[in-house]
DNA sequence: TAGTAAAATTAGGCAACCCTAAATACGGCA
DNA sequence: TGCCGTATTTAGGGTTGCCTAATTTTACTA
């Protein structure tokens, strides 16, 4: 008996959730003048939508208490989540998009997609669960896939690892990253790593590559073992 | 010169463009009511935006003289034309959508995606000249390649033709002249033509079909010769 | 516990678009 | 030429969302 009113979401509704999604995902608060931020948006904008937001039942909202997405909420959130992810890995995989580029075409595609074209691009790349930064892409039920996540710069010296996710959008980083010959399945070794959070130095086949600390906490991997 | 401001248009301006372009396509006027039928708007509303577009220089404007597209307006609408038409090609051609089907998924996606994005699509299906329905889909330069068009029911009995384009949106239609075995290439024989706007009857392959005057006026077919 | 800086909300506005109801212009016919 | 119906525009409103400036709340520190 769920209101399964036809809720189409406006542009602006789907961007709220998605970011407040994604600040309480990284275990922040959804504050106010952080979903301005992460918006691009003035605080009293926020403000304000948040409280229609609340009365549509997609959150839970005490002033000046910070905010927090309902059941329904949540499942808007995934919901783009999950047609952000397939676009991205639609457009790169059978379209030639890199890696870098693809972010914002599916920032804007996200909003105007049906459901029936997001599933059939997700059968047409055989239901991927993960996207091409390596994200886990929801599920149609709203489950998704957890990714092991290991930091780059956690990895001891020796130790061998894959690349799983890269949490980051931003071209330039993505294409640095790229430039180095990682992406998502990469194999490589860890050879040194600064104190203090300095840089990490890794070989990938014959070449070895310096990732500063603050990109290298972006690159999720897992410990694949012991170098030869 | 030319002011090449970043003209991102709304989606309601777009819808504009491409309505009166439609409209003054087939020969008609474009007056506020034409446009706010199309529409399925109010004339007032037309009326005023009419006024916004005018200072846009999408479109010349005299009140109670009706509208006409400056250069600009057209550019504006020839591009939305080529994205839709593009679109219907991809999503029939590359992701199983059925002819009838498509429409609607494209007018949403006509106004979300890039231009790299349809350029990208275009070169994947060979850069088509006509869409699906056969309508032929403006190149970037805005030049579009005529399709030959007889009406369906001006063809002679005894004649051959081929279907080239069939110009409905409305897919009860469309489900129908798929169903008879029709699309565009298809050839056929006319067998019989009432006279007084009556059915015109068909041959293709070993069926007969029999096609209403409405509907085949929809079908532009190109005479190929006399039946053997 | 008072004082203050930061965070959040309220007040007041604006632009894009849409609508209904009321006025006005146009065009054709008597 | 004058009248009348239709087309069009003007008047007046509403909603969504965003903004700046002003106010209020909170939380921290002295």
């Amino acid at each position: 008996m769920t209101a399964l009113t036809a809720d189409e979401l406006t542009t602006s509704v789907e961007d709220y959730l998605k970011a407040i999604y994604a600040i309480t995902r990284q275990g922040h608060p959804a504050t106010t003048s952080e979903i301005a931020h992460w918006l691009n948006l003035s605080p009293p904008s926020v403000s304000g939508m948040v409280k229609r937001l609340a009365e549509q039942g997609l959150l839970e909202y005490q002033p000046y208490k910070g905010v927090e997405l309902t059941a329904k909420g949540r499942r808007g959130a995934l919901t783009i989540l999950r047609r952000h992810r397939i676009i991205e890995a639609y457009l790169v995989e059978r379209l030639g998009y890199s890696w870098d580029s693809v972010h914002q075409e599916a920032e804007r595609l996200e909003h105007a997609v049906s459901e029936v074209l997001i599933e059939r691009m997700a059968d047409a790349l055989g239901n991927p669960e993960f996207d091409p930064h390596g994200d886990p892409i929801p599920r149609p039920d709203g489950s998704m896939a957890e990714a092991t996540s290991t930091p780059m710069p956690d990895i001891e010296v020796g130790q061998e690892g894959v690349l799983h996710q890269v949490r980051s959008n931003d071209a330039e980083q993505l294409r640095f990253i790229a430039s180095v010959g990682l992406k998502p399945g990469t194999v490589f070794t860890v050879v040194a790593q600064q104190p203090f959070h300095g840089p990490t130095t890794i070989r990938i086949g014959d070449t070895e590559q310096v990732i500063g600390h603050e990109l290298g906490s972006l690159l999720r991997c897992e410990v694949s073992g012991e170098q030869g």
